[in-house]
DNA sequence: CTGGTTCTGTTGCAATTGCAACTTTTTTAC
DNA sequence: GTAAAAAAGTTGCAATTGCAACAGAACCAG
């Protein structure tokens, strides 16, 4: 989640790499769609700036944010092929992203350009974010009471931080999708534990008291 | 899930890859732990026979199916890292598996051995395989009623099969756990389901009845 | 075949959650 | 600055679920 620290791609690289395989920059304004995964587009997406939002959207039409893109993220299509549902990638702020050509990699350019390697790595690193980012997902959602979950996205998010703070990267009400809750249902929760004494809440940062925090 | 279909590795190509790369081949027992992920070993387990589970146990010691592991299947450690819990893999059979070396793939032999593209379209491969099974995961889990989860399990299982048989390949407390409720409301909700004629039962095949197979 | 263990099936009950329907506050857009 | 929209916050109520505690069935191992 937001604590991995990402291998940053900086542009010098962008560039040596775009020797290599075929690399765009496009913009994206609030809102706009970035991907829609179900046409399997082969590439990789890397975010320069800005913000994005991976949305789950279900035969319902209910929406699950399942990963929040900062600058550094990396993203492909392996988050949705083979699912019922469909899955996008929407834009938060206007965003600024390179679109690296994925077949490629592994295809044209094969074992000549001394940048390959690092593509490949580039590749694995990928992967293994994205499937970090859905364990996480996954050990919070096999919760089943919301207090259980709380403190699981807590756990997670807070990491090995010295802090116990932790700020919520989206409103209370993405947060809420994001743990497959009911709204008000968090909102209760989360009053309750602040009765308790087993949470602060200011806005959007949360403060896990000790006692619990093992 | 079990729709995917496996892209076997026969033995030939694990021959000539251990030509490439180091490649062992071990045997388990029933119920003998396979791996511990909690080690961050670096290397690619490949099935070659029996049967295995994924098992993500969390603090309170409860567990969770991630993935069953049949001949063909393949997994690594990216399944835990930076996770608070632990991911364990445990054999249910006798199984047989090649562990695969796995920083050589990407470090040594850089280059230079002709099957080298096809270690790292394997990777590849490990990787996407890896993220759908867990996006469908995902996808059961963002339901919070039982009978949905039941469904959203029921339609990844089937898949674009002709038939509207599912045969578990688990027990129904298994179910119950892969499906993160309890057994006993998991049993009330399929009870529930066959009186209202959505689903019958037989043992562990489960036929979906076509009203509501959209 | 016998005792033990695991799995299946059932039920009552309390706790938690989702849902709907609100009000209030904050943010955004013109 | 003001109207409109989105988010935050509340609450009552019904539905669903987890939990505990059973009993019977199936499946071992000696």
């Amino acid at each position: 989640m937001q604590n991995f620290s990402q291998k940053k791609i900086d542009d010098l690289h962008i560039e040596v790499m775009s020797n290599c395989v075929n690399v765009k920059k496009k913009s994206f304004q609030t809102g706009e769609y970035i991907l829609s995964f179900g046409l399997r587009q082969k590439m990789i997406g890397l975010v320069e700036s800005g913000k994005a939002d991976i949305v789950r959207v279900d035969v319902d039409g209910n929406e699950s944010v399942i990963k929040t893109l900062t600058p550094g993220s990396i993203f492909n299509d392996a988050f949705s092929c083979y699912t019922t549902n469909s899955v996008f990638v929407i834009s938060r702020t206007i965003t600024e992203i390179y679109f690296i050509d994925y077949p490629q990699i592994l295809t044209n350019c094969l074992m000549g350009c001394k940048y390959h390697s690092m593509m490949v790595q580039m590749i694995v690193h990928l992967f293994t974010e994205n499937s970090i980012s859905l364990n996480e997902k996954i050990e919070i959602l096999s919760y089943s009471k919301i207090r259980e979950r709380i403190l699981a996205f807590l756990h997670i998010g807070i990491g090995n931080n010295e802090t116990n703070c932790y700020k919520l990267p989206f409103s209370i009400s993405e947060f809420a999708e994001f743990l497959c809750v009911d709204r008000s249902a968090l909102m209760r929760e989360l009053k309750k534990m602040e009765e308790e004494n087993i949470i602060k809440r200011e806005n959007k940062t949360i403060i896990l008291l000790d006692v619990l925090h093992y």
